[in-house]
DNA sequence: AAAATAATGATAATTGTTACTAATAACGCA
DNA sequence: TGCGTTATTAGTAACAATTATCATTATTTT
């Protein structure tokens, strides 16, 4: 496959490179046309398509409905927030033991790959509960005390 | 949530009980309408819906396009093949490792939980893209011989 | 059995994505 | 640099999977 070297491509590979969000092929064309306005969603969803199986992104298709896509092709873990389902790089050292394993697992004869999609709670909607929390026992403190 | 007995349910649930293949939506309309002619798709997609948030069947939703539904709730890994697209339940010695790693990070505060799909060949395929080989080496084997 | 609630079939609407088209842009080479 | 070839585009239609709507019917509760 022999890709051109146009602006479309362009701008799309730098905005979703410039972003750690994982955002969907939607989200990605409002980013996009803030530079180019008469892109297209169907140009969009294209070079995203043709950038991912050339290997120069990564497309993240799991439990949600919308497939999001990641600048950084490399392989590494995602979290999925289970409040507002938003996709976030995961980094934690047991993760290398994980990958460990997996990779004995596909170094066999049976099983080729695998994706893998932890679901928790985001930075932004884990502080947000933990100020609830504070603002439960709050309460709870002037009722006992 | 309350759910009636209703025979569309109890056919569903029987039916996807049966086989272990995690068929989608629309495989299970096809199955079940064998015995309920009339029932509506859209009623078998409202049913998986709610046993699988009551948590009598599972739901696998990842890399494909359609959901599919598993009878058996239960954790256990799955693999989809790369050649004709089913699910097949996986079962092997060094998943159980897996499961040990995973845990240990579930337990803790930032992850709740994770999805796993493996790809791979599934038996059928498998078994076909052996003969194949054969088939080829027996050509060579003609040809050097 | 009557009232209250839940579920159904049929169909319309929605969503995310892909396919199509004629027009345009990028590329390779003389 | 100009020209033919090929790739890409914007715009829109088509698509497939799923969900919502709603009047009617079934199931449960009282």
């Amino acid at each position: 496959m022999k890709l051109n070297n146009t602006s479309q491509r362009r701008v799309l590979l730098e905005e979703l490179r410039k972003v750690d969000t994982h955002p969907t092929a939607d989200e990605l064309y409002m980013m996009v046309r803030k530079r180019l306005p008469k892109i297209s969603l169907g140009t969009v969803y294209r070079n995203l398509e043709m950038l991912s199986t050339a290997g120069e992104v990564a497309k993240i298709e799991m439990t949600g409905k919308q497939k999001r896509f990641d600048g950084r092709a490399g392989w590494h873990h995602h979290l999925r927030c289970l409040d507002c389902d938003a996709v976030e790089d995961l980094h934690l050292p047991k993760l290398s033991e994980l990958d460990g394993i997996l990779g004995t697992l596909i170094d066999g004869e049976l099983i080729r790959g695998c994706a893998i999609e932890f679901t928790g709670l985001c930075k932004k909607c884990a502080i947000e509960k933990i100020q609830e929390d504070n603002g439960k026992q709050e309460l709870e403190g002037e009722k006992n005390g």
